[in-house]
DNA sequence: CTTTATTTAGAATATATTTTCCTTTTTTTA
DNA sequence: TAAAAAAAGGAAAATATATTCTAAATAAAG
């Protein structure tokens, strides 16, 4: 067998044999794939530690792809560090200034990153920790949240429950959404996530929270219109456009600040 | 005295410090400086030959900056190569710490943004054009994501669904997944985004697929695994954990890429 | 020419890798 | 379902390799 004398050779031929390696060797599979840094830098025993697994099991995992020892694949790790550096190097001194063929994707990654930074230096943390506790307090919580704000709920659903966070996800199946939202009560919060166009469902459903004196937590991209005026916290947040699409990288990591928020609390 | 502790300090610190070396030392100096990748990669043996020096020379280097070895300077190498890809760090250092009132939430912010940038810096353009290139041919896209990746799922829906393609959400209602499933066909495409642990319900849609010939886009954190392998495209993405919990700022980045790319295509 | 600093070569030490053997787990067969 | 066989995993000894130290040799300076 000739074992792989590259680095994306390699890589694909551990996904293609993956299937067939044992628990350990798998388990150094993926360490592998996702830790390659260490891979080419650590020796094999510090390298076993931090994959959970012996430093036999690296050199068996070597042989397994036909190497003659873990040195000889670890050479394959080293390789790539090296020319991945090279590969800077060459673009730093020949494009200045972003000008690399890796670019065509910039705006994006740009868009996502400030918007970011944006939401990291206007996030207050006041504000923050007041609806932590209010989630916290909370005895369900409510989520609204339709068209482009859906996925976020839908979020927030998965990560409440797994809090184990009495936790409501307010979709209207069949036409039904005013008996869902009928049973909220003082002692829990509804949880609005809404962008401008607000849609009708989400106004309607904060409106009808305040009459009942529902607290309601809104993250929305403007501090004015329907939904901020009438929430109790308003947590601002904006993503960035491009293309005429939003994604939702900033108002994620938001709804992340807010779940392990919650997830602490609920710990003390 | 007091050894420098990255990179670009014992590169100035060497630079400083030249004049006074002697011979031998300038030699190594000259040599390090330009072959900084050997001076990470390899041992001090050949190290050693490269520079043409003895071993024990570079010993001497290293002791004569600080250094209690060899091995301890050669960290400082190592680290450089391993920053190169590791944005964690390289964020900290341009951020102050806790200079800004979210200090509290920086590592939320530094995670999303340094899995930004991994997926920037992994996303192989040739692949993320077949993946549209698949999409755009696609007479309809079928979603399916489950647990954490629904939200996801959700947002490809929403936003195709704005570019006018047609596409369905496998949700399993009402338990009928498979009769959902059961009208793909070869010209269209499954688009599954799955995580770890891939849940029951995506494995068996994707080997569905695959038996009755329908392309599958795998939108996955790790090339390894059941999705991985069955799918005809793969695209990786690694979102940043924070304490326990995964965010979906990368993921979603990128599936605003597919999606501004797929409406480009569709306008031409 | 003597003294001091630097360099070299090789011995000693330390560390890393590999192999071996035994235990555990998994799979196969009765 | 249980027993036997096969495969995999783990601990540690053995081997190989790398690093560091020492002492002799060379070069430089006074």
């Amino acid at each position: 067998m000739i074992p792989s004398s590259d680095f994306n050779k390699l890589k694909a031929e551990i996904a293609d044999q993956f299937p067939q390696l044992s628990k350990r060797l798998k388990q150094v599979a993926e360490f592998a794939l996702s830790n390659p840094n260490d891979m080419a830098l650590e020796t094999i025993a510090i390298i076993a530690r931090k994959a959970e697994v012996q430093p036999s099991t690296l050199i068996r995992f070597a042989k397994f792809f036909g190497y003659d020892g873990f040195t000889e694949m670890q050479r394959i790790f080293k390789g790539r560090l090296a020319s991945q550096s090279d590969y800077k190097a060459r673009i730093k001194a020949f494009a200045p200034e972003g000008e690399n063929p890796t670019g065509l994707y910039d705006d994006f990654f740009e868009g996502s990153i400030s918007s970011l930074e944006e939401l990291r230096n206007q996030l207050d943390p006041e504000t923050l920790n007041q609806a932590i506790e209010q989630l916290k307090n909370a005895d369900t919580v409510y989520l609204a949240g339709y068209r482009r704000a859906f996925p976020v709920a839908a979020y927030f659903q998965y990560a409440f429950s797994h809090l184990d966070k009495k936790v409501v996800l307010l979709h209207g199946l069949g036409g039904m959404l005013e008996e869902q939202a009928r049973v909220m009560s003082q002692s829990d919060v509804l949880l609005a996530i809404s962008f401008r166009e607000h849609s009708e469902e989400v106004i309607s459903l904060v409106k009808s929270a305040g009459e009942k004196e529902v607290p309601v937590i809104a993250v929305t991209d403007s501090g004015l219109g329907p939904i901020a005026s009438k929430a109790s916290i308003c947590l601002e947040v904006k993503d960035a456009k491009v293309q005429g699409f939003r994604s939702l990288s900033a108002t994620m990591c938001l709804a992340l600040i807010l779940v392990v928020g919650l997830g602490k609390e609920s710990l003390e």
